[in-house]
RNA sequence: GGAUGGGUGGCCGAGUGGUUUAUGGCACCGGUCUUGAAAACCGGCGUGCUCGCAAGGGUACCGGGGGUUCGAAUCCCUCCCCAUCCGCCA
């Protein structure tokens, strides 16, 4: 969310930094609606001065028992209050156009982000590892991880299918286990060496908080939403005679009816922890010492993936539901840039220990999320697909989430607060990590190797193999 | 699901229609005192918007929205949220 003194003040660079995100200028349009919100408040403020003054002189004059000039008064206040009820009215409708526009707005890249339109123009900044020198690089043609943990028997999409559709797997037996050992790997290694606080947040978020982080209103098509039915028998037929049910329009009137009513008491399912772990500090002001504040969890990660159809449909790379270790900084504007660097070097570390090949690229303007300011996008070395992948995101989102949740503090010995700047990291997405580890620790045998770090998670075996 | 009680500034908490600008305390900032600190004392101290070069002024905000009134934190309606008890329940 921008301020839109902000772009009243410079709108020449908040229009270019729209142009390297590809798109048009705005801030033309936001001003006209910024000005006649200003006139308009202008003219009403002085209204409603003119109002208080007299009301306090009918107060006096009461006391003083003048009545006549009390009536005179009186009289004089009457005939503002058409302006003042209509235009309390306009106030607000303007406000909410402008700040409904607003809402709409990507966050500006910094600087040093690199120009493109897509991941093409992405900017490799680092490597780890030797994609020849992993287990897989020794067979002929390394299976991809749908190959092995479907021979292992431990990995079944068909039975997903039949239960919940398409994008869901059944995990089963050691490969269970071993989704859930990552889990706590990364948790551990954040919480003990890297002074994260582990927190298990809630799943279901209200609209608010998804507004917070920028999933909604923008993205409401990437996200699943839950819900008791507010109606009970009787009261449809009360909303159809009130409010006009469209019953004689097309289905798709008449659900978009139903979901404007059940809009009201849905829930969120968080696409990431990130969603829970940054409004944590909604609606606060903090005091200076209490930052950073950095948080991590391991949850599941619901995402509709409208618009991907057709993307990684086979495999465990694109699912409806994920389980993922987030990682979520909350720290000052001076701060920010600093603990990015330290966020993305946590995530990093992980794929380390569990020798898994990677390289670190900085995404290109094109390529950022809605809410960054600058990310760098973790890609794992997958034998199997023969190429680097996403397996971790992290974005630093400078005061953009922090505006949209009031989320303040209070610098040392200043009387003023300050929005504070938000990050968040993705340390890892543990289905792709179990991804990753099935492909680089394939053996010709199908088993597959455990990585050493990992082992004592899985009951210090050092193999997964098929089940005699 | 039923019943009750609540939602006031960073925190705690008073305030049931005006004649003061929302008590008071804590925290915080400045000062006096002190070698320094603490204590004590004095002063300051909510947020947003808006007008103004500035100093400063205006306005809104006491959970959200609507209403009554010349005037609402206070009265009415409605919604949301929180807490407690009962019921049900992993």
């Amino acid at each position: 969310m921008f301020d839109i003194k902000s772009i009243r003040d410079n709108p020449a660079v908040f229009d270019a930094g729209l142009k390297r995100r590809g798109l048009e200028p705005l801030s033309a349009k936001l001003l006209v609606l910024d000005e006649a919100r200003r006139a308009h408040v202008t003219k009403l403020q002085e209204a409603q001065a003119r109002r208080n003054a007299a009301s306090k002189e009918i107060g006096r004059a009461k006391g003083a028992k003048d009545e006549a000039t009390a009536a005179r008064l009186m009289a004089e206040v009457a005939s503002l209050k058409d302006f003042l009820t209509s235009g309390e009215k306009t106030e607000k409708a303007e406000t909410a156009k402008l700040d409904a526009a607003l809402a709409d707005i990507p966050n500006l890249p910094r600087d040093e982000v690199p120009d493109g339109a897509d991941e093409k123009a992405n900017v490799e900044v680092r490597r780890f590892g030797d994609p020849k020198a992993v287990p897989a690089a020794a067979l002929n043609k390394p299976k991809q991880h749908f190959e092995i943990g479907e021979a292992l028997d431990m990995m079944d999409f068909e039975s997903a299918a039949k239960v919940s559709g398409a994008r869901f797997v059944f995990l089963k037996g050691q490969l269970a286990r071993l989704e859930r050992a990552l889990g706590q790997f990364m948790l551990d290694i954040h919480t003990e060496e890297f002074g994260y606080t582990e927190v298990n947040p809630p799943l279901l978020v209200r609209d608010d908080a998804a507004y917070g982080t920028g999933n909604l209103p923008k993205f409401e098509a990437d996200l699943f939403f839950v819900q008791s039915f507010p109606l009970e028998s009787g009261e449809l037929d009360q909303l159809v005679a009130e409010a006009g049910f469209p019953r004689d329009q097309p289905l798709k009137e008449q659900l978009r009816f139903v979901m404007g009513v059940a809009k009201a008491n849905r829930r969120t399912l968080i696409p990431t922890a990130e969603v829970s772990l940054t409004n944590l500090v909604r609606e606060q002001i903090l005091d200076e010492d209490a930052l950073p504040k950095r948080f991590t969890a391991c949850t599941p990660c619901f995402r509709s993936e409208a618009g991907s159809a057709g993307r990684d449909t086979r495999g465990m790379i694109r699912q409806h539901q994920f389980t993922k270790v987030e990682l979520v900084s909350v720290t000052t504007p001076e701060k920010s840039l600093e603990e990015h660097e330290r966020m993305t070097a946590c995530a990093e570390n992980i794929l380390k220990r569990l020798g898994l090949p990677f390289r670190t690229m900085l995404l290109c303007t094109g390529d950022m999320g809605f809410a960054s300011q600058k990310t760098y996008d973790i890609e794992v070395w997958l034998p199997g697909q023969d190429a680097y992948r996403e397996i971790s995101s992290c974005s630093v989102c400078g005061d953009f989430q922090a505006r949209r949740m009031g989320a303040r503090y209070r610098p040392k010995g200043s009387k003023d607060v300050k929005f504070v700047h938000t990050l968040n990291g993705s340390a890892l997405a543990v289905g792709r990590t179990l991804v990753a580890v099935l492909e680089n620790y394939q053996q010709a045998d199908g088993s597959v190797m455990i990585p050493e770090a990992l082992r004592p998670y899985m009951g210090n075996k050092d193999r997964i193999a098929k089940a005699q």
